[in-house]
DNA sequence: GCCAACGTTGGC
DNA sequence: GCCAACGTTGGC
């Protein structure tokens, strides 16, 4: 299976979004309206990095509810785009004011996301059981970043263990 | 509430 | 540029 061996050249079309319940849903999403929501609050280099250069329109997204009683993918979305200056990092008011950010040089962006459905929950312990998601970046010991790539494999075994029921 | 892992900060 | 101290994340 030569064809199917990634190369340099592949770009990851797929992502794992955490967000907290508490703060935004995916029940909260899919009743925004076009269904869509700003991803604001990132305030990590990495996960920034992936927003303004990785991401694009119509990626594929797993949506990961984190900081609860049970932490897992809760839904599907997609990369909507629309990538901009996240406003709450000016905003003093704001739990995500970023005092040495400035309109002049903002650091930290935001784009939208899409929600599609909601699915079944997938719980860790589920998802840890799965050896086609060994490697996946979620599951890595010590991992907090609050948005990793997926890859197609992985993503397909996500598709397949929701339909097997 | 605990605590391991990790990113950031700042003194040197 | 090193690295210890600190703060945060997030599953458990």
């Amino acid at each position: 299976m030569i064809s199917s061996m990634p190369t340099a050249n592949d770009r990851c079309r797929f992502w794992l979004m955490k967000n907290e319940p508490d703060e935004s849903s995916i029940d909260h999403a899919l009743r925004a309206p076009s269904a869509s929501i700003a991803w604001s609050g990132v305030r990590n280099y990495q996960a920034r990095n992936f927003m303004r250069d990785d991401m694009q329109a119509g990626d594929g997204v797993l949506y990961w509810h984190s900081g609860c009683a049970e932490p897992g993918i809760y839904g599907i979305a997609r990369i909507a785009g629309n990538l901009r200056v996240d406003p709450s990092q000016f905003d003093p008011a704001d739990p995500y004011y970023d005092p040495k950010s400035s309109p002049d040089k903002p650091r930290w962006l935001m784009l939208d996301v899409q929600a599609l459905r909601k699915t079944r929950p997938l719980l860790i312990a589920e998802l840890r059981g799965q050896p086609a998601l060994a490697q996946m970046r979620v599951l890595q010991k010590g991992n907090r970043l609050s948005i990793t790539p997926v890859s197609a494999e992985e993503w397909q075994a996500i598709e397949d263990l929701l339909e097997a029921r």
